[in-house]
DNA sequence: ACATTTAGCTTACACTTGTACGCTGAAATT
DNA sequence: AATTTCAGCGTACAAGTGTAAGCTAAATGT
């Protein structure tokens, strides 16, 4: 039998139906400011006017999206780090679940990358704060990892991650067969930071 | 007295009109493809369809964009390495000099950067294809001062450009007091992958 | 001198967009 | 059982878009 839902369930399931739509046409070709409010309803299966009923305009569920992918691609790095053991390369675990992510999810890793760059300034800071975010507890962890000075461990692991949202970038537009070979070259890059970093550290 | 024009001055001279209305176009929240032709003809002071005359459509004067701010781009850092000395910090005057150019002309890295991530396949390969260039012509630069192998020095590079990028996009919407500490912060991070570098010289 | 070419213009048309307005029916509340 | 709430719909409109068609006048070619 179908369950019967009560008017809040129903809400909450277009609502996310408008998400879903909205992530699977902000494919390659479309971002946040060229997609059409119509477009999005079309796919969602309502009509133009309801989405309002959801979601102010178009930017408030911008802001929604932005703040879900970050959120995915923060927890998938938690999860990643408790899956490091002491043998284990953490660079080569990190990277790897992080390819592994993009590919399978291109579109929200797309949302970011594009709208970091994008047309709307409130979008920009957005996704500048989830990867601010992002590199802040890729830095404690690496602080207490390595044991050197939050000033350093910052530096760090910002240059980490800028290496690998610009390797998630190539690797969106790259054959699958080509991933592995940019997954190779940003574990090297990301050795030669650390190791930078390590021969630093002696002499302030 | 006015100098009389051929027709042939005359339309290179709109053509021009057409490239600057365009960089003065694409501020902070337009992109070449969020732009559209109207607009750039009213800025060029031209009827919208005169465009024609000179652009196939807006994806053609895109590229041309593109092919002009990377161009502007290679020169600029050409002219910085004729400008490093033995006893100078090539970093330092290399990350000024762009950081310079940056705050001077906003539009034309923000064209770039933009299309970098953009919603057009064919400005991200364009924009792709000038930061190769970009990339490799510090490469060679790197490869002969460092004495490291080609393949070294590309990752090296490639790695640098990529954090000087990401500083860049950092610095087009930051306050202008801000430049000076993104600036240096950008400049350790570039040390680092350097001194990275060169700790793994040794051991193949 | 006359003929040709062409940069730039005006007009026109078919589309797409965001969203205001008001309706409806079913769920929720009373 | 009567009333209120509200998610979703259909209609409608003004604004902006790309670009086709054809004209004009001046520079060029003959």
């Amino acid at each position: 039998m179908t369950i019967k839902k009560t008017r809040e369930q129903q809400k909450q399931e277009t609502r996310q139906n408008i998400i879903n739509a909205a992530f699977s046409c902000l494919d390659a070709e479309k971002s946040l400011s060229s997609i059409s409010l119509r477009e999005i309803a079309r796919v969602a299966g309502i009509a133009p006017t309801s989405f309002y009923r959801h979601f102010k305009d178009v930017n408030d569920l911008g802001m929604t999206l932005v703040d879900e992918a970050g959120l995915m691609l923060r927890q998938l790095m938690r999860s990643a780090r408790r899956r490091i053991t002491a043998d284990s390369n953490a660079i080569d675990i990190s990277v790897d679940t992080l390819m592994e992510f993009i590919s399978e999810n291109k579109n929200v890793f797309r949302v970011l990358l594009r709208e970091h760059t994008g047309t709307s300034a409130e979008f920009r800071s957005a996704v500048q704060r989830e990867i601010q975010h992002f590199i802040k507890e890729l830095s404690d962890y690496i602080m207490h990892r390595q044991q050197i000075s939050q000033q350093l461990a910052d530096l760090q692991s910002e240059a980490m991650v800028m290496i690998v949202f610009s390797a998630g970038a190539q690797a969106l537009d790259a054959q699958p067969n080509q991933q592995f070979i940019i997954a190779e070259k940003v574990k090297y890059q990301l050795m030669f930071v650390q190791l930078g970093v390590k021969q630093f550290k002696p002499k302030p």
